[in-house]
DNA sequence: ATGTAGTGGGGTAATTCGGGCT
DNA sequence: TGTGTCCGAATTACCCCACTAC
């Protein structure tokens, strides 16, 4: 099945995540973002992929929040949601 | 998608707010802010959520709502679209 | 084949991260 | 409780030039 393989370039996924191109690039390096290389050696990267780190890193399913619009307290010690594989 | 999915970095978000930068990541710590992470672990705020801080329209009677209003739609018009026309 | 734009690689400065303290 | 500053460490941004992509 077609996940939307849509490649992108290292200016596109920079654009999105708001960083330098050699930033991208550095990613790619260190092995933290899925790479295609070109015969040329350029890279090239999954759209999914870039989708998934953009904001869903956990891809929790999203339920709707349209019952609950009078959360304003922060004790939501249970889950705050995205735990991002972090590792820094 | 055109809500000015712009993003910004906490030095910026810190100059717009003058307070410091470490203060804008203890926000997103508490959850007060959404905050994007970028593989390398610094964050990434979007310039809306920023701006509705700014205006103080996030803070009114009790219509916080710092929660994404995914849209569910049947289509995926979570994406930013035609970008691209055949780039490469 | 030539030209423009983007990309790659290396190196250095600036920013941000994380935790703890005043 | 919330903010600002300290530290060390990692990550990121911008500089150069050479090559690729269209």
């Amino acid at each position: 099945m077609d996940t939307g393989d849509r490649l992108l370039t290292p200016g596109e996924v920079a654009a999105l995540f708001r960083v330098d191109p050699k930033t991208v690039t550095r990613w790619a390096a260190a092995g933290r973002i899925g790479s295609i290389r070109t015969p040329g050696g350029h890279r090239r990267f999954r759209e999914s992929e870039v989708r998934a780190l953009l904001e869903g890193e956990g891809m929790l399913d999203e339920a709707e929040d349209v019952g609950k619009p009078r959360n304003v307290g922060p004790a939501t010690s249970t889950g705050p949601g995205p735990a991002n594989a972090g590792m820094y």
